[in-house]
DNA sequence: AACATTCTGGACCGCTCGGTCCATAACGAG
DNA sequence: CTCGTTATGGACCGAGCGGTCCAGAATGTT
């Protein structure tokens, strides 16, 4: 062994997320995220490799820490319409504030997806989930009697549009107070 | 009069548009769009400014020709419930097709609307026009006995999220198949 | 204390970016 | 036919890009 590095890696993962979160892939430059991540030019070569590879990890990070939880809860054995209203108004909370910077897995498809093959795996095993989360808890919603739905398939991916639905609204500014009518609307729809 | 442009400017930045549609802001090159565009640098700078505004032409341009008509028929006076479904029966065929590149309006907004205020300026302007097509729409499906709707205001802003999320199941490479799921199922939930 | 190994920071690289300049070609007006 | 104006295309520009190199500092092992 020799020197230790000065740097936490997750920590500074998730700064390099972060920007790229708020700025996009192209539009941030390599100085500016070693700016954010406050570390030096080759401990970021040496760390993450090149600009592309520290983009993918941050991208798994953001699915890991921020949205497998939410997702999980989706297709919680006890959730059921509470957990679907809780994904929905959540997310519309978190839209709707400061940085209206959207939801970087959203983002990334729109910006990357068609043209890069690992982005778009990533992207899409996440709508996969989420489309599953949502089956789920249909499911759940179903035999509790908190709803009747005849197509569980087309409700889930209704659920799953509407979802990816909020990330273009918060790039737009849409305020909260009318992406909790969205939320309200949603659960409406499918109350019983 | 001296002499002719060898081009027709509405043929070129219709090039233009494609392009930009295609690829995104950022990573279309003002070399790719001059190939693309087949005109010279000089012809390009002195006939549409410098690569921000020609975007910002593109963008217009593409409300214009390709949405403003789509959501005028929204708001239609006989329009209703039909025109709802048009909307988006047209939309997830659209989007569910070959070149899988979404709505240049979404795109835009995700890529540039937080940082280009000119860019968000028609993002909104098409926002809200979206928004009150399907408020038109579902008061008409009202009064004709389509629908019984307590209030417009929140399924017009639910439609409008609807068609926000297209744009990232088509990134996504969503197929029609489950698309089109998602269109009818919007409309059950509005049919009376 | 001496060494091997690793991390660090900044100088440096080639390349592509968006944008300008300018000599030349094409055209209408007189 | 001549002249003035405009369009054209390619040479050219500085700047910023992502990425590499390397000398030196820091640390664990012996």
């Amino acid at each position: 062994m020799a020197r230790a590095k000065e740097f936490d890696r997750e920590v500074v993962l998730e700064r390099a997320m972060e920007f790229f979160w708020a700025q996009g892939y192209e539009a941030a430059s390599m100085r500016e995220l070693l700016d954010t991540m406050d570390i030096g030019r080759q401990s970021l070569y040496d760390t993450f490799g090149d600009k592309h590879s520290l983009f993918l990890a941050s991208l798994q990070h953001y699915y890991e820490k921020g949205m497998r939880t939410v997702v999980a809860q989706l297709a919680a054995p006890d959730g059921g319409l509470s957990a679907i209203e809780e994904y929905f108004d959540g997310m519309a909370r978190r839209m709707s504030t400061k940085p209206y910077r959207s939801c970087l897995l959203i983002n990334s498809a729109i910006e990357l997806a068609p043209h890069d093959p690992e982005v778009a795996a990533i992207v899409n095993r996440f709508v996969k989930k989420l489309r599953k989360g949502f089956a789920k808890a249909l499911e759940v919603a179903q035999s509790k009697g908190e709803a009747r739905i005849d197509d569980i398939d087309a409700v889930a991916w209704h659920l799953t549009n509407s979802a990816m639905g909020l990330g273009p609204m918060s790039k737009a500014r849409v305020p909260y107070k009318d992406l909790k009518l969205v939320s309200e609307q949603i659960l409406k729809n499918i109350r019983a």
